[in-house]
DNA sequence: CAGGATCCGTTCAGATACTG
DNA sequence: CAGTATCTGAACGGATCCTG
């Protein structure tokens, strides 16, 4: 397929593109704390030790699929724990380690450039849509 | 519709979630970083001016469409500025704000958590999937 | 109570083609 | 060079039903 070079090229060129972002550590960082519920579960976590039910109500958005999916993922990174306590209707509790308190702290970080500066930002986005509203 | 109480109940709930959560600053920066290239760009722009081709070769996974389309809400929300020098083929160079780079002061932040921590959370994996390796 | 499984609409992001 | 516009497949996330 001799026609295909300047598409395999690209192609190949993805490839690797992908493969260093799958290991750029960052960059799988970022992935976690995108999952819209990471954080909120993180910060609920940080509080206090919580059930499933407890947790369902506190973040109250969202679907029990998502909360499931997010508390998994997050059990796997280690930086949740899921006990089990086998009574009669079984109670799971979940608490973060250490790891997620660490990660929670950058969070904060986060939280507080968000707190100090999304002012701004709006600021900017107004001024934005205002000088393009003229033009359409 | 009396039949739909139920229903009608939760999407309330939800909207009101929905509300909150637009209106909260974190949850809206966080969504800005999630952003897949958000984070590319604004480092790369931190480290120096560039013009539209410049930063898509520097990023190189990116399809101008994205590029495009991550420019334009950087450009938006205040965190960048684009310059136009009317030339013949016009000429275009992103540059950092002063509130962008106060960004990626944060970013980096989670930078040297991931660095430091991402080991961890590849071992607590490592760990998570082998214990479930026997339970399909 | 704490999920697993499934269906399904919306959104996202890439490829492609065209423009000033 | 620096985009815009359109189409489409894939992924995400929610709703619903079911289980131990």
């Amino acid at each position: 397929m001799a026609t295909m070079t300047a598409a395999q090229r690209r192609a190949e060129a993805k490839a690797e593109y992908d493969t260093y972002l799958s290991t750029c550590k960052s960059r799988r960082l970022l992935d976690r704390l995108s999952d819209k519920w990471v954080t909120l579960v993180l910060c609920a976590l940080a509080e206090d030790d919580m059930r499933y039910s407890e947790l369902a109500r506190k973040i109250a958005g969202v679907s029990q699929k998502m909360l499931t999916q997010t508390l998994r993922t997050l059990e796997r990174d280690g930086l949740v724990i899921r006990r089990v306590t086998p009574s009669v209707p079984v109670q799971v509790e979940y608490a973060i380690t250490q790891l997620g308190q660490s990660l929670v702290e950058v969070v904060y970080e986060l939280k507080r450039w968000a707190e100090g500066h999304m002012d701004d930002v709006e600021t900017a986005q107004g001024r934005y849509d205002r000088r393009n509203a003229s033009r359409g």
